[in-house]
Formats: C-alpha cells, structure tokens, sequence
DNA sequence: TTGCATGTTCCGGA
DNA sequence: GTCCGGAACATGCA
C-alpha cells in the first residue's frame, strides 16, 4: 500500500484518535519491526506522555510522544489502525501503543519497513536518512533546481526519495502518463516545459490522491487498469507497455509517452 | 513450484 | 562521485 497518500491517510488516523491520549504501555510484538532502539526504550520514552500533532515527511509518518518522535515507515504492506481496547490481535500486528481510549496498531504483513525513535526533533533527520523535500509541497523553482543535477532517468529521479520524498512506484508512474513522459527519458533530454507539465502531475497526483488515502483507482488512473491482462490506456486506448524502468515494473502508454 | 508485489539498502561494475 | 542493475530482505498470493 503505502506511498505518500497512505502515510497521509495513516496521519490521519493518528490525529483523529490517538492525538492527546496518554500512552500506558507499548506492547512490542515483533521487535525486528524496532529498528535502532529496543522495546524497553521505547517504552521508556513512551510510557506516561501523550500523542502529539503527527506529520509526515515522504512515507514517514513522524508521531511527537512528549519530547520524542516515534518514526514509523510501512514498508510494501504496512498501516496504521485505531481500534478499541482488547480488540483480538491480528496475525500481522507487529506494534500496539495503548491508551485509556483504545490502542494504535502498526500492522505489517511483510516486515519491510521500521518503527523508529528519535530522542527530539534534532534527531528526526538521521533516523529518516537524509530525504529530499516532501513531493507535496514542492514549489515548481524547487522541482526545477532538483531535477538541474540530475542525470539518469527520470522514473529513477521521481522515486528517488534523496530527491524528493514521497513517491513510488504506482504515483510515479501515473504522473509520467499524466504529463505524457516516457518512464526511461533521460533527465538532461527534458525540455523546460515538460519539466512545468511534470510538476503540474505530481501537484495534481498527490492532490488527488490525498481525500482518498491511497492512490484512485479512478477512472483516469493508470491504477485502475494495470494489473489487467490486456490493460489498455484510459486515454486513447492503446495497449500499455510494462517493463522494468530503475528497478521497478513500470506501466506506460507507448502512444501517449513516446520515447 | 515459480514469479511477482505499492519499499529500501547494499554491492559491484560502467 | 554518479548511476544502473541485481540481489537481498520477509511474506503471501496467483
């Protein structure tokens, strides 16, 4: 599930439940999802305060607890859940923070991802490691000074989240189709207006994507059709074209994204 | 059984 | 130093 929509939606959860509840105890059911810390200090830095106002940057999801920060990253199939106290575990629980109203659950079926803990907001930086600007609020001279030094493809610099933090492999590719760029274009070969309509996807993308909490899989999205056998373009209904761009399975549309 | 999956990291090579 | 491909990580599903 999660790119940068998910974790907002996570967000979400978190600010509508969990947001001035005071934590009793943090209950560590799989400690491999604990990185750089260990479930006696995150309890230790945990146990007694209360949930403050959370962010995100990229697909981190950043929780203030008192002065700390609990980092969390979802990895391929993570989430967030509030649920009400006592409720039965599920198999792929890895994480619950209990409070008085109920508890917030990280679930994770694969285990990539992480829970983190940075000490105070100083620290937040380096536990993420070194992200590039949130892609949501990117202004178009920021997105334009990125892409300046970059070299390689620009499927490769859009997921790069050095560069800019937040987008993968489905958002990514649904702002190429959008802005009508094929995924293996070298970033030096893009025109100073192909550049501008980029930007205009990765607003728009994100924009839309936000009230929904996962990218649409509406009727103009790529993601609606591309697991189809014979996926064809929602645009002009040619046959997509799938292949590996930058380490990943890419979808595009051979008419629209010429190379 | 094999291949693939919305993420990240590490390694070798160009 | 930059960039890319491939493998690894852990798990479930078609």
């Amino acid at each position: 599930m999660p790119e940068l929509p998910d974790v907002e939606g996570f967000r979400r959860v978190l600010a509508a439940n969990a947001v001035g509840e005071r934590i009793a105890s943090v209950e560590v059911l799989d400690r491999y999802m604990l990185k750089g810390t260990t479930p006696r200090a995150l309890g230790e830095a945990v146990n007694g305060e209360r949930f403050g106002e959370p962010e995100r940057h990229g697909k981190w999801l950043i929780a203030p607890v008192g002065k700390a920060r609990v980092l969390m990253h979802f990895g391929m199939t993570g989430l967030l859940e509030w649920v009400r106290r006592g409720e039965r575990r599920h198999p792929h629980d890895r994480v619950v923070f209990l409070c008085a109203a109920g508890e917030l659950v990280y679930r994770n079926m694969r285990r990539f991802g992480a829970i983190r803990l940075a000490r105070d907001e100083r620290e937040v930086g380096r536990e993420t490691g070194g992200l590039g600007p949130d892609a949501q609020q990117l202004s178009r001279d920021d997105f334009h000074a990125l892409l300046a030094k970059r070299r390689g493809s620009i499927k490769a610099a859009l997921m790069d989240q050095r560069l800019l933090a937040g987008l993968g492999n489905l958002l990514t590719d649904e702002i190429l189709w959008r802005a009508r760029v094929n995924p293996r274009t070298p970033v030096p070969e893009l025109s100073s207006r192909r550049r501008d309509r980029l930007h205009d996807a990765v607003e728009a993308c994100i924009r839309e994507s936000i009230p929904t909490g996962r990218v649409p899989h509406g009727r103009d999205w790529l993601t609606r059709v591309r697991d189809e056998r014979d996926a064809r373009c929602p645009r002009c209904g040619s046959r997509l074209r799938k292949a590996t761009v930058a380490g990943r399975t890419a979808c595009w549309c051979p008419r629209c994204q010429r190379a």
